[in-house]
DNA sequence: GATGAATGAGACTTCATTCAT
DNA sequence: GATGAATGAAGTCTCATTCAT
């Protein structure tokens, strides 16, 4: 009966979403119960400890965005710009729906000088993300290019998270996207002018 | 001659590290007391609260950007380009040396949900920063396209500041610099070339 | 077999011998745990705050006499002079069992004009009991004196009980119990007298 | 020049307003100074401690008292009944101008099982009251008696003082003094009756 | 597996007090 | 005499964590 992993699962979403917007510290384990309807000892009978909830709650996000959002940088049966399409639509999805904070972001700004058991998840997240995108770009790009043009449009994208919530507006993101987008078509034509 | 008095200012900036390196929550008021010889309780004899000192701090900041470096882009006796050169100069020189982290993303992101009070500080910080950029961009863009540029510029820096602390990589900070300033320069020869 | 588990009315108990001979801000969250053999942490368990605990004592002291002093007032098996004397009687037993000291009187001096919260539930103790003395009155005064004559009978008797803690000598609450007896039934042979 | 003793007294009666009024636990030596206009520091040029200041706020009532309202007592050129009603007058206007609180029982009451040092000054004042209410009253009562009657109405004064802090009724006091100066005045005439 | 009681460390804050200027 | 900086103890409260039931 797969009741249990349900259950731990769910206790991960709630405490994703809670970390993602209150960050790390002020984060309870109370406030975790709460959220699942369990008492804040309960949760000791899944996680070991709130660091560890943490590290699996940062370690499903990851494994997420590589199996369910990057992997599709890789299809082969779309086009590079439709792949790069894909990957903004979902990421909007997922940062607009999430209230427009970026867990990995957050966490990273709060905790990284205090806890450094959390930069290897973030750190494999973004390096994820990062060579998803150089693959898409390797397209149009050379291998190099390709890798800052990546670069560029994850920062692009992250500060534009974090414009959407500090001014409560989603038209960052847009923005962003639409930029990426229009770059890298524009590459596209000029590559073409350019093999003429 | 009076005994070595500790400054209010000394423990702003005392704090304005602390708050930027470990977060708001995770900084304690004894931290704090610590790096300025003081201890904890004697940091309220010139802060009423923590809450009360993080505003001192992101007030502080905000005054220094728009008086000591924002300002620049105001500066009629430079170029454009030559204004853009100097603003990046100075955040880059301000974010590095306090590494790279930017205290204002930082806190924004760690508190936007949990501490209403500290969003109009940091907003108008971002707005400053914004206006200074657009009104550099002005100067070749459209009102509405050195809105746009401006909030972009910030949004890859930020985004850069970021990265540069996940990855402990100063590169992302000079990178995103360069895009800014040769997406500038580009606009200058297409305005050549159209104005011909 | 449960382990000794305190119980939230133990505390309770505790926490009001120390209120009231200590007052209000004298006694400490550590104290009450003491009494009760937890630490001041746990007291935290049972009551958000200590004046939380503060307002439940009042409540569970207002009830006491409510339901178990105040009550015989109305018990028509009694005289009148028999019921004013039981209430005497069990207010003697309280007031000098706990150590001479009346919380209400005491936490009304102390924060009536500081902590506004308990006014409410203190006024409903003296509401109750001059209400109570007064239905007793009301068999040989007429309504408006049974009244005066109720609330000169608590001033009387808290009025001792100060005098009574000043001095260490119980003889003040015995008198002053005594002189309200003596001129309750002084009133009834006027009563008598004149009605013959 | 007197101006220092002047200010000292300064202090001693802005100390008494706040002890009277919020406890003394409650009163801090910054809520003193700047009732002042001083400094909390400043304090301690004055006085040793916060408790000696508190001895002295004492002293100079029970002095007050002893010299300024309970001499008339024993003053041959009024009636005894008038010395009633001029101590009564007395003592009405400083309870009601000192917003219903009495300081000498507030802080028995607050202090008695925690500052004994308190005890003797306050048992010293309500003495020389007893003391000059039972001169008074030995005019027409015996020596037992006297003393008996003026212990009840101190505690009915008391009493009456508390409720009318507790309901914010003046009317209180002037019941009480009226039930006081009531019975004085029939002892008076069964006095007369009985001597015929 | 869940509960709720309990812990203990540590957070923010207050305050009487001291002292150099 | 007054100031303001500083102290240190203590107070209220929070919270991750443990554990018997």
């Amino acid at each position: 009966m797969p009741v249990k992993k349900v259950e731990k699962f769910d206790i991960i979403k709630q405490a994703l979403n809670l970390f993602r917007t209150q960050g790390y510290h002020k984060t309870t384990m109370a406030n975790i119960g709460d959220a699942c309807g369990l008492l804040k000892g309960s949760v000791y009978h899944y996680f070991s400890s709130k660091e560890d909830l943490m590290r699996e709650v940062l370690e499903v996000l990851r494994d997420h965005y590589r199996d369910k959002v990057f992997i599709y940088a890789y299809d082969d049966s779309h086009s590079a710009a439709e792949r790069l399409r894909i990957l903004g639509e979902k990421s909007i999805e997922v940062f607009v729906n999430g209230e427009g904070a970026c867990l990995m972001a957050n966490i990273a700004m709060e905790t990284n000088d205090v806890v450094p058991e959390f930069r290897k998840p973030i750190r494999d997240f973004f390096d994820d993300w990062v060579n998803a995108l150089a693959f898409i770009y390797s397209d149009r790009y050379s291998q190099e290019a390709a890798r800052i043009f990546a670069q560029e449009s994850v920062c692009a994208i992250e500060g534009a998270a974090m414009m959407m919530r500090i001014y409560n507006d989603k038209s960052y993101l847009l923005t962003a996207h639409a930029m990426i987008m229009g770059k890298f078509e524009k590459a596209d034509k000029e590559a073409l002018i350019s093999s003429k």
